[in-house]
Parts: C-alpha cells; structure tokens; sequence
DNA sequence: GTACCGCATCGC
DNA sequence: CGATGCGGTACA
C-alpha cells in the first residue's frame, strides 16, 4: 500500500503547498493545524485541500517527511480556506504569507489562565481584622465571587483574601471560564424605527432569513440612524442562532459604539481588534469557532475569523480608507468581505454616508440593493456648510482661522456649545525652513518634508517615522536661530485657538495622542461629556463619534489633497468633510459649519455647499468612465523599488518593455512613484488598466513568468485595485 | 590562512 | 519568511 500523504500550507512566502507523509494511525482534514518539519526546525502550518488540477509537480518521494503532531488547535473552515485561495490569486500574493496574515492573530493561544473563586466555609477566622471583617461581610451572602472581584468589592487588598484562604475560613473554588462575550438579547430593546429605517431594516432581516449571498448598500446621511437600522438585521441573525461579523475602521471602535450595541442588546460584543491582548484574542477566536460567540464587532483582521455560521457581514463606513492594506499582501478588506460573503452564502451589508464610487455604481447598476435613509434621526438636521474663501476674506499672515469662522467659535462658546476645527495635518508644521538660506529639513530616507511637533520638540518623517531634534541652527549655513515653521498643524491651530478665545478649553485628538487605543477612548468620551469647548482634530475626528454638544464644524484647510492631480482625491475630500460636518449638530443644537477654501468654485466645494450629493456622484463618475478608471476598467500598480535610483527606474523600464500585449491593456509608466523615495529605498511605478471584464490576476501572471528576473535588492511590489490613480 | 558579510536559494 | 551556504573581501 502506498503511504498516505497530505498538503500543508505553511505560513511563508511560499505560493504552494508542501506533501507530507501522514504517521499511521493520524488522520486529518483540511483545515487541521499541524506540527510538520521545515529544513532544520518545526513549523506549523494548515492541511490544505488538495489541488484539484494536476499542476503541482511532485517531489520525489524520497525527499518527503512526515507530520509531526496534529495540534488541537481549532481548523480553519472551509470558507476560510477558500477565501485565503481566492485573496492569493486576486493579490498575486503567496498563497503561504495570505496564510500567514488569517494564523497572525489567533496564534499560539496558549492555556486559558484557570479563574479562581472564593466562598464561605463556615470556620471562623483565627483573629478578626477591620479588612477580613468587610471582606466576611461582602461575602455572606455565599456567592462565589473571584478572588480579584472579592477583595475589590470589600475594598481590601487580595492578601486579605488569601490570608483567610490560608485560615481555612475561604475555600478557594476553581469558576467556569468566563465567556469572551456574553449572548447578546435579541428583544433587549428594540428600538422605535422610523418608515425608512424600517422598511431598510425589513429589507435586511428578509436578507438574513433567505440565507444567501447579497449586498445591500445602507445608504443614510450621518445621523439617520444606520447602526440602529443595521442592529436589526443583526438582531434577526441572533435570533436565527447564526453569527454576525461587524466590521468597523479600527479607530471607529469606540466605546460610543459599544455602548449602542449594549444598548440595543445588553451586552457587549465580543471585540476584536490590535488593542485586544493576546490571551483574550485566542479566547475570542475560540468561542467564534464554537458558535458561542454570536457577534464580533471588529477591524479589517476580523475578516479571518473561523466563524462556525456566519449569518451576516457589516461593512461600516464601507468608504473608509483604512480598510485598504497598503503593505504586504494588499487587499481591500470591504471586497474582500464581500467575498467571504460569498463563500459563507450570507448577505452582507456595506453601510456609509458618503458611499465610494465604486460601491454607488454598484448601487446604481443594480448589483447592489440600496436601502436609503434619506432624513437625520429625530429631525435633527445636517449641518449647511458655508464657504469661506481664503482668497478675500482669509485670515492675517502666520494666522488659519479666518475673521468670520473667529466670530462664529465666539459665538458658539457664548452660547455654552462646542465647535471643532479640522485639519488634516499632524504636528505642529509641514514644513521647517531656514530663514536665512531657505534650506528645507527633509527627510534622510523619503520624499517627504520633516513634520515638527513642538509637543515633542521633534522634527518627525510620517512615512517613514525617522526622529530628530528640532536643531539649534540650520544645518546647511549654520545661521542661528533661523528656522522657522511653515504652515499649521493641528498643534499650531491649537495655539492660535488658546490665544484667540484663552478661556475656551481646547483639545487636539490626532493619531499622535499618547496613550493608545485607551486614551483615545477617554478624550472621545470627554469630549462627548462636554468638557471641551474646541476640539482641533485630524481625519480622527470624522469617524462615526457622537458629539452631541458640538454646534460647529469649521473646515480649516479643505483644499489639503486637492490639486495634485489623483482622481480619487475630490472624492477623499468630498467623504471627509461631509463626514467631518456631520459631527455637528446631532443633539439639540443645529449644526453650522463652514468651509475655508482657495477655490470655492472647485466641484467638490460646490457639491459641498448645496448639498447636493447626487450631483457630486453624477460627475465624478462621468469622469471615471470617461477616463477608463475603476470601476469602468481595472487596475493594478507595481512597485518597483531598489536603493540606488538608477537601479529602480532601468528594472522598472524593462519590466515595461516585457509586458505581454494584449488589446485593451495599457502600461502606463513607469513613472517616479508618488513617494520617490521611502525609507531610503527608491521608488518607480507602472499602472496596469484593463477592460471591466479581464481578468487582470491572470494578465499579471502571465507577466510576471516573462518578466525580467529580480535580482539584488530590487523589489517588484503588486497591488490590485490601487487606492491612488496618480 | 581565516573571519566575516551580503545575497541567492531552498524548504515537502 | 528564515536558515543555509556560497563567493567575495578584509585582515593578522
């Protein structure tokens, strides 16, 4: 009889699986982790469903070992496994480092930590104390508590419990682990649903119950309740004993929503994100393989989770950025979703205000279903922003807010409300320049300007996070004292604010606040509270927090991004600033928001200032069409990086001329990268547009196998679906 | 003669 | 991805 073997799909960059011999008396099933050798070590990897076509030619069996150990670890389930295949072949990606980004999370869980609980035992305590007698007390009523929750409660030190442990008064009891999240109630509170909400909702609960595949986009301007709306087809897949995946931008992960969804259900989800530890993370992954866990609400990784019955995906925010990976394998964690969908036979939602081009023509064409809330919940009303035009009425020299947005912040402190200032720009200047010799302080290993954060007193790189004092004299003509910052930041904005209204209580939120994902959390919530008057915010600010006191949005710098030439940057700016005015008027207070802007006339501004949302779609999708851009063609972009520049621009141009011609696909480029250098590495690019209906992974395959072989340190880096066209 | 460094290749 | 081994160079 021949031996057995199976594939194991290693965590590397490797696109194939490797054969194994199987031990007499193993047996595993695709998906099983396993222990397996690799050259002189152990590495684990995943039984992989063996490839149906015959490519993969086999190694001689002479050179085949054996699977060390089944490890009891939970498998991957088949819809994983399929997504993971699909994801490599859509990315070009190895199969083994696609792999590598679904294990990342959930591995090496280790043992649970066993939890220990205390109760009375009857004896009584060799000598009394103050603390034993409140800890006795807490106690009485012979509830088992946790040893940490005892002695938290009784307001004593956890000696105190061991102490009567030791006495024989407490018996230490070994407590069933507690759940990664608690089963979140259906009918915890339904809310009161407005028509279109619930005629929305109906649509989506329909969805859930039919059990298969389709997208639905919730299309609601902010405030129109979409959470509330989507909670509901959430609910119905509660109720159907099914598993429903929320998936969030990271920093939307607020405690504001979390405490909606305990709200709506009476319990929190199960979390997962990078601010989860280790420990909780492989506790979570286990309970969403068992089908304990009912609801995960999570960042873009949550995508990899081995969901036992999954009954429903929610892409919130489904125009966020942030849910494009821009390095390693490059996916887009929204079509991706869209695909686990697919694969799992669940419908999926994508929900946004300002939804992407790619999504409204989806929306459009019919492939997706629109369910729109066209109205702000409870009548309140989304802010009519004004234009401020820098060029007549912008403020005095070295100075950002201009004398009519001063008043209206006057104004809105008189009145006891709160006003936020965006500016996309961290730290305290863009740029540093001698005075003297207009030497500019860049960076030593990127294209970039050095940002100075005064905070700190250091010069910053934001690309590539390189670190300087901010020096003495210039370093180029050693002048004293000459270097001066150019432009604001939000730090600097922050400063104007403290000297133009000094009793105002003013806050920056920006990724740079200290304190991580905590902290965070805390400033939101005390803004929320009320107890700051200005907040001076980044891009942060306009995701998805609840601000009911906030009267005012005033739009810094809305012409940041424009005019360098992307297509996608009108539609950036068209997102962020709506999203950014809807911040106001939520509560009582009607919003009023203004926008400050070199070109009022742009059609971003324009679309902006009307309102006039559907006239903004309207011409940015003519001109996608126009230009044969996504999603009316397909793209890809390769980056072709080396340390010497020479090096980078000959390969790139010969990776060009070695590009199969096909009709319809155009190479364009290549070109110096957006970012020519980054981290000290030099950067040429080529785009690839295809027709809608080509199939571009193949195209670039077949491209790669002809392509000039890499060789040194140059770097071919593919990204399908690019989120920048420039 | 040997110690060390960068990089191409391999791993079932 | 990370260990290995190769060819190359630096140095007592």
């Amino acid at each position: 009889m021949s031996p057995r073997t199976v594939d194991v799909l290693l965590p590397l960059g490797l696109d194939a699986a490797y054969s194994y011999l199987l031990p007499e008396g193993m047996e595993v099933s695709p998906g099983d982790l396993v222990h397996v050798p690799l050259g002189t070590k152990s590495v684990i990897g995943v039984v992989w469903p063996r490839a149906q076509v015959a490519g993969g030619k086999a190694v001689e069996a002479g050179k085949l070992k054996a699977v060390k150990a089944k490890l009891d670890y939970v498998p991957l389930p088949p819809d994983l496994i399929r997504l993971i295949d699909w994801m490599a072949d859509y990315t070009l990606a190895p199969r083994g480092m696609v792999l590598r980004m679904a294990l990342r999370h959930g591995e090496s869980p280790g043992a649970a930590r066993e939890r220990v609980g205390v109760r009375l035992t009857g004896t009584a305590p060799a000598r009394m104390t103050a603390a034993r007698a409140r800890l006795l007390d807490t106690l009485a009523d012979g509830f088992v508590r946790g040893k940490t929750e005892a002695a938290r409660e009784a307001g004593v030190s956890p000696s105190v419990v061991d102490g009567l442990v030791d006495d024989g008064t407490l018996e230490a009891v070994v407590l069933p682990p507690e759940p990664a999240a608690y089963p979140p109630d259906p009918d915890h509170a339904v809310p009161e649903l407005s028509q279109p909400q619930a005629e929305a909702a109906a649509a989506m609960v329909a969805a859930v119950k039919a059990k298969a595949f389709a997208v639905h986009l919730l299309d609601g301007v902010t405030g129109s309740g979409k959470t509330e709306t989507y909670f509901e087809a959430v609910a119905e897949a509660i109720r159907a004993g099914r598993q429903a995946l929320i998936l969030l931008p990271e920093i939307a992960l607020t405690q504001a929503f979390l405490d909606r969804f305990t709200e709506r259900f009476g319990v929190k989800p199960a979390e997962w994100h990078s601010g989860v530890s280790t420990r909780r993370r492989a506790k979570v992954l286990n309970e969403v393989a068992s089908g304990a866990v009912k609801v995960v609400a999570g960042a873009r990784s949550a995508l990899f989770l081995p969901f036992r019955d999954l009954g429903l995906i929610i892409v919130d925010e489904e125009h966020d950025p942030a849910y494009k990976q821009e390095d390693g394998v490059c996916y887009h964690a929204r079509d991706m979703a869209v695909v686990r969908a697919r694969l799992a036979s669940a419908p999926i939602v994508l929900a946004s205000a300002t939804p992407s081009i790619e999504t409204e023509v989806n929306a459009r064409r019919g492939r997706y279903r629109r369910l729109a809330l066209p109205v702000r919940f409870g009548g309140a009303k989304v802010p009519g922003l004004s234009p401020i035009d820098l060029r007549k009425e912008g403020p005095p020299r070295g100075r950002w807010i201009a004398p009519r947005l001063e008043a209206e912040i006057n104004t809105t402190l008189e009145a006891g409300e709160q006003a936020l200032l965006f500016l996309n720009r961290r730290g305290y200047a863009p740029l540093t320049l001698c005075r003297s010799c207009g030497h500019r302080m860049r960076c030593p290993s990127c294209t970039a300007w050095l940002v100075e954060h005064r905070f700190r007193r250091r010069l910053t790189c934001h690309h590539c996070g390189y670190q300087a004092p901010v020096p003495e004299k210039c370093p180029a003509c050693d002048a004293p004292d000459s270097l001066v910052p150019v432009g604001p930041g939000v730090e600097r904005l922050q400063e104007e604010v403290q000297t133009l209204f000094p009793n105002a209580r003013a806050l920056v939120l920006s990724s740079d606040l200290l304190g991580g994902v905590e902290r965070m959390r805390a400033e939101l919530d005390a803004v929320a509270k009320g107890d700051v008057d200005v907040v001076v915010g980044t891009q942060l600010v306009a995701k998805g927090h609840n601000f009911p006191g906030l009267a005012l949005v005033g739009v810094v710098d809305a012409d940041v991004g424009l005019g360098h030439g992307d297509p996608r940057a009108a539609e950036r700016t068209f997102q962020l600033v709506h999203q950014v005015a809807g911040r106001a008027g939520r509560g009582k207070a009607e919003g009023r928001g203004f926008i400050q802007t070199h070109m009022p006339e742009h059609p971003v501004m324009r679309a902006l200032v009307t309102g006039d949302r559907d006239a903004f779609y309207d011409v940015e999708i003519a001109s996608r069409e126009e230009a044969h851009l996504p999603p009316f063609g397909r793209m890809a972009a390769l980056i072709v990086s080396a340390s010497e520049a020479h090096v980078a621009e000959g390969h790139a141009r010969r990776l060009a001329t070695s590009a199969p011609i096909v009709p319809d696909v155009r190479i364009l480029g290549p070109a110096e990268a957006p970012l020519a250098i980054l981290r000290g590495r030099h950067r040429w690019r080529l785009l690839v547009r295809s027709p809608r209906n080509f199939d571009l992974p193949a195209y670039l395959r077949e491209w790669r196998a002809v392509a000039p072989k890499v060789t040194g340190n140059i770097k071919v880096a593919i990204d399908v679906d690019p989120q920048s066209f420039l």
